[in-house]
DNA sequence: TCGCTACTTTACGTAAACGTAAACCTCGCC
DNA sequence: GGCGAGGTTTACGTTTACGTAAAGTAGCGA
C-alpha cells in the first residue's frame, strides 16, 4: 500500500501555503485523488511538487513548467512523436546549458568582487 | 570620447522595447544623461542593461536585480560595510550554486530521457 | 512650412502567481 | 451536541513587469 500525504503536510514540506498547492491543481500541475471532498496526494503527486519547485527556483513559469512536467508523460508510441519529442529536449537543454553559463559567469565574478574585499579589508587592518 | 547609444538601439541590440527600457530606468536600474529630453545612454549603462537580461535569464526579479546592480557600486570605505559585502556575496554564491545544482539535474534528467527516445526509436527502425 | 521619424510623458490595461477574506463541511472528542 | 481544527469552494485584491494608446515635442529633408 502507498504512501499518501495531506495538503497541509504537503505545503509545510515545500515551505508554501496550501492556497499555493490548490492553485497548482487549477492549473493542471497536480491531480490528486479525492476522499470525499478532501484531496489525497500520492508519491507522484510529490514528485510533481518537487519539480515544480525546482522550475520555480530556475525561474520558469508556471505553464513551462507544465510544458516540462508533460514531458515525463510522453506517450512514445508515434515515431513523429518520439521525433518531436527529441527536438524539444534538445531546445530545453540549450536552454539550460546557456542558463548554467550565466551562472558561471555570476560566480567568477562574486569570486572577483569578494577578493577585491578581502584585499581591502586586510590592507585596512594592518595600516592599523 | 566615448561612444553613446539611443534608446531604440539597445532596445533592439537586448531584444526588449523602449518601454522596457525606460521601466528600467523608473525602476533605478539604469539612468541615461540626457541631451534635450532625449535619453542618452552609456557604455557604462549598456553593461547595466546586459547585466539586467542576465538576472533576467536567471528568473530574478527586478528589485534582486537593483540589489546586486549596487553591489558593483559599493563604496568599500567602511570596514563594517566591507564585512557586511562580503556576507552578501556568500549569501549570493550559495544561490547560485543551489541553481546550479538544479540545472545539473535537470540536464541529467534531459539526456535519460533523450537516450530512452533514441532507443525507442532505433527500436521502431530496425522492426520496419 | 509641411510632413515624417524618432523620441518623450502620462496613464490606463493586463497576465501571472498567488494572498486574503467569507462562508460552508465534517470529523473527532469532551 | 457543541465546538474547534483542518479542509473546501468562491471570489475579489495585490504585486510585478511590462503592453498599449494618447498627445505632445524636436529635428530634418523636400
Amino acid at each position: 500500500m502507498t504512501e499518501t500525504f495531506g495538503i497541509a503536510e504537503l505545503a509545510k514540506e515545500f515551505g508554501v501555503t496550501t492556497r499555493t498547492v490548490r492553485f497548482y491543481e487549477d492549473k493542471g500541475l497536480i491531480s490528486p485523488a479525492r476522499e470525499g471532498q478532501r484531496r489525497i496526494y500520492s508519491p507522484r503527486d510529490r514528485v510533481r511538487l518537487r519539480l515544480i519547485m525546482r522550475g520555480k527556483r530556475l525561474g520558469l513559469s508556471l505553464d513551462e513548467i507544465a510544458d516540462l512536467i508533460n514531458l515525463y508523460d510522453v506517450d512514445p508510441s508515434e515515431v513523429t512523436q518520439l521525433r518531436q519529442f527529441i527536438e524539444v529536449i534538445h531546445a530545453r537543454k540549450a536552454v539550460l546549458k546557456s542558463q548554467k553559463h550565466d551562472i558561471e559567469e555570476s560566480l567568477a565574478e562574486m569570486d572577483r568582487l569578494e577578493k577585491q574585499c578581502a584585499a581591502l579589508l586586510s590592507q585596512k587592518q594592518t595600516r592599523k
